[in-house]
DNA sequence: TATATTTGCTTAAACGTTTAAACAAATATA
DNA sequence: TATATTTGTTTAAACGTTTAAGCAAATATA
């Protein structure tokens, strides 16, 4: 089959002998155009299989009714689920979604905001690679002159809209909940200092250890990249201490799999000998033996949030963006990894 | 910060005293412009922070260089390696790449198409959802004259490109290993017999059965969604059995974890009581306990091979497309959900 | 020196829409 | 009846590019 020329409002336009712009108009429903135009036109525009140019449309109107999404990965519980919802309310109002992951690199996020810029989309959402320090690309988009809206990770000093939950008070439910389990040395594999989330997980987690008057013992925070693999490396570190832990609180659940494969592997007691706690509620962790025990980001608020705050600044052609930050709760979720039956 | 006028071609060339057209050749190295010329518009577009605009040139060249891609989900490993790599390939050659998901929904696949077909996509790759038995929508992007390439899950009746693996054959790779572990009244939680893939995987099934002379029975053999709460369903139906299976082979990872699942909760020895199997190579086979056999459909060619397949077509504007299927062999990892110590 | 070719640019049309402005015909208002 | 308003359409310009065609100046060829 090779590809026939596509209908444009003109060939409608022709068959009816009416001009294009009448047709245009009456497939938008101008009040002007008589109904008995609008109908045949409708009916030709079916006939003839006719389909808008998008191109055009946008280029005149100077809106592309497209979306940018940039996420870390898709193959993620908590990213999945939020550009889910991205669509679902955009798409309600007439936008389209395109999403691109930067895998963690800030070489590719900085090609995906290139790719669409490019592609003139109306607005990017944006959640940050864990590489990412320079902000020099982000601010590319502010002076592109379109709304970017950031969740999960994003930066303060970008001066944009921000979703997010609370990671300082997250950590303090964690640690607060392994302290009620009986546990005295509670480590921490954490994120990025670098990366906000990570270090408000962090100070958090060191704010309520003292007011716990527990023992803040520099070598129980650890620093990873939250990998399994890295998960397993700094388990094994954690272990080789004269002093272990007892409770290890992990920032991130592909980290904290990790980590309890070696527990696991080692026959230590989970969780009475060490419990575990990640963070994110990835499917995984209600899957494995034993199971463990999670915060829940809420994607779907998330999600839903983030694509309200990007219809906020839509179609307004002079807005300016500040930072605007909307704090959800999170949720722990208790699983077997941390909850001792007797204590 | 208000929106300012973004820099056109038009802005370049009044700078410098010459035509838009100048500019836009000398952008493109067009061999009629000076290299002084050329030195002198590059300068000034990035003084001015010029970005070409996308929507006009893709209009006026009738080329978007945007390949659109469809899948049943992208919180999936399968899909989301596959997805990178057709980035991968498309992306060194120009092309941009907008991922919609389908969420397993006929439905939200039209829209999909719709939306694609809107965006003025120069191509499309497709995996089909689970529900898709109506082929319409995707004879409509046919008809529109652009590319369609399918992967994973395609139908022989669209006439187009296909990728996939060698469904029929890794049932027969996996009958084989698990009559080597000494099985002998192996069941099959298969997909539906309708989506050509799953169908392929129960003839595979069937004939290996009949190949080892072992029975063949009905009750053995059960039709599933494929997801956790569905496996688990499936794997109690097998358990209520008279004459219980001494394997299942699952015809999804998803599917395999719930019937792992109820094994575990009702203390049944993996592998020597039953073994499992199951298909996709999902990271989670190799995290949960016993750790899952599978099948790796080798996402990463697959992605490959299908974003090469729509470049085939690329650019050629007199093209014909037919049933062009490219099987790929799939690989077994056995793991200890199906490996034996003593037989 | 006369002619052909190459170089470096300009002009103008085109891609398919949308929309402001114009205008004739029909209808309402006084 | 004369004027104002409404209705239903057309005309033409615009969005920002690309590109075929044209043309003058510079250079090569005979």
């Amino acid at each position: 089959m090779t590809n026939k020329k596509k209908t444009t409002i003109k060939d409608i336009a022709n068959v009816l002998n009416i001009s294009a712009a009448a047709v245009s108009k009456a497939l938008h429903n101008d009040s002007r155009i008589s109904d008995k135009t609008k109908k045949a036109v409708k009916q030709v525009a079916e006939n003839l299989n006719y389909q808008p140019n998008h191109l055009a449309s946008a280029l005149r109107s100077g809106k592309s009714k497209l979306v940018g999404v940039i996420v870390p990965k898709t193959n993620s519980n908590f990213f999945s689920s939020a550009i889910h919802n991205i669509e679902e309310v955009l798409n309600e109002k007439g936008y389209n979604v395109i999403i691109t992951q930067s895998n963690e690199s800030y070489e590719k996020e900085c090609k995906n905001i290139d790719t669409l810029l490019y592609t003139q989309v109306d607005g990017i959402i944006a959640s940050m690679a864990n590489e990412t320090v320079d902000l020099e690309y982000f601010e590319k988009i502010k002076s592109a002159g379109i709304p970017l809206i950031t969740f999960d990770r994003g930066e303060n000093d970008l001066n944009v809209d921000y979703i997010g939950i609370d990671d300082y008070n997250s950590s303090h439910l964690i640690v607060n909940h392994l302290v009620d389990q009986g546990c005295k040395r509670i480590a921490h594999i954490g994120g990025f200092k670098r990366t906000r989330i990570y270090n408000n997980r962090i100070k958090g987690y060191v704010d309520a250890i003292k007011k716990h008057n527990l023992s803040l013992d520099e070598e129980l925070i650890i620093e990873s990249n939250l990998t399994i693999e890295d998960g397993r490396k700094k388990m094994l570190q954690l272990l080789a201490l004269k002093n272990r832990p007892d409770a290890v609180y992990v920032a991130g659940d592909y980290a904290a799999l990790g980590a309890l494969q070696i527990l696991n592997e080692q026959n230590i007691a989970i969780p009475n000998e060490i419990a575990l706690v990640g963070f994110g509620n990835e499917p995984f962790t209600s899957m494995v033996t034993p199971t463990i025990t999670s915060v829940n980001q809420h994607a779907y608020n998330i999600g839903r949030i983030a694509a309200e705050a990007f219809l906020n600044y839509a179609d307004k052609n002079n807005f300016s963006q500040s930072l605007n930050k909307i704090i959800l709760k999170a949720e722990l979720l208790v699983r077997e990894s941390s909850f001792k039956k007797e204590k």
